[in-house]
Formats: structure tokens, C-alpha cells, sequence
DNA sequence: TTACTGACCTTTT
DNA sequence: AAAAAGGCCAGTA
């Protein structure tokens, strides 16, 4: 349960802010496993509502949405263009402009 | 303990 | 270009 990987995957996400996108590789390799990108997946519907995470800034590689469109992928796209994320005619963000450039996580413990 | 699942990622057809 | 297959890790039953 909860090990040190998944706080730190749900404190990289909730480090995120507004009108920034990270993909789940990317949170995955700075929890320090580039390659439990699914597990990250997993983490969000386990910890999202429980968490408060802003899951709807986590996206897959490219800047597409992973979400089915009958499961959520309209909710998630209309939070990121609220938040100010643009979305080209393919349905992917600018990964150039949008994607999360972390600089450093502060470990909460 | 093992087995199955999962909102993935990368490479190959 | 799109579609399929394989590989990886952690959580839950």
C-alpha cells in the first residue's frame, strides 16, 4: 500500500499547477521509475477523489487524452480548457507550451 | 503467497 | 499513417 513511489507520484501531481500538463511517464520517472507509468494510471483512480488530484491534468505521452470518451475524456478535456490548455484539431495539447516543466519536488516527508 | 488488473509507453507490423 | 504486441511496475483480492 502507498509506498514511497506512489506519495511521491500523488505529490507530483498535486504539485501541478494550473494550466500545466504532465504525462504520466514523465510523473512516473520522477517518482523515480520511468517505467510504472501505468502504475501512476492506477494511483490516480485509486487516490484521485480521496487525494483531491488534479487528474485531469494528467495526461498520455503526446498530449492525448488516455481516458475513453464514454468514460470521462470530454469532463477531462473541458477542465483543461477551462484551466487555459489548448487543444489542436487531433484532440492533443501542445505538449510545446503545456507540458509541466518540474524543477524540483519538494518531498513532503 | 500467487494471480489479475490497470486512465501506460515503446517498438514493430 | 494507424493498429497490434510486448514489457514494465505497484495495488488489490
Amino acid at each position: 500500500m502507498a509506498s514511497e513511489f506512489t506519495r511521491r507520484v500523488r505529490n507530483i501531481i498535486a504539485a501541478i499547477p494550473e494550466g500545466s500538463v504532465a504525462t504520466y511517464g514523465q510523473i512516473a520517472a520522477l517518482a523515480g521509475n520511468n517505467r510504472a507509468a501505468r502504475q501512476v494510471a492506477w494511483i490516480l483512480h485509486s487516490s484521485s477523489t480521496a487525494h483531491k488530484l488534479p487528474w485531469h491534468r494528467v495526461i498520455g505521452s503526446g498530449g492525448k487524452i488516455s481516458l475513453p470518451r464514454q468514460k470521462g475524456y470530454e469532463e477531462q478535456r473541458s477542465l483543461l480548457v477551462l484551466e487555459g490548455v489548448c487543444f489542436n484539431s487531433r484532440d492533443r495539447i501542445d505538449m510545446n507550451r503545456f507540458m509541466w516543466n518540474p524543477e524540483h519536488i519538494d518531498d513532503v516527508e
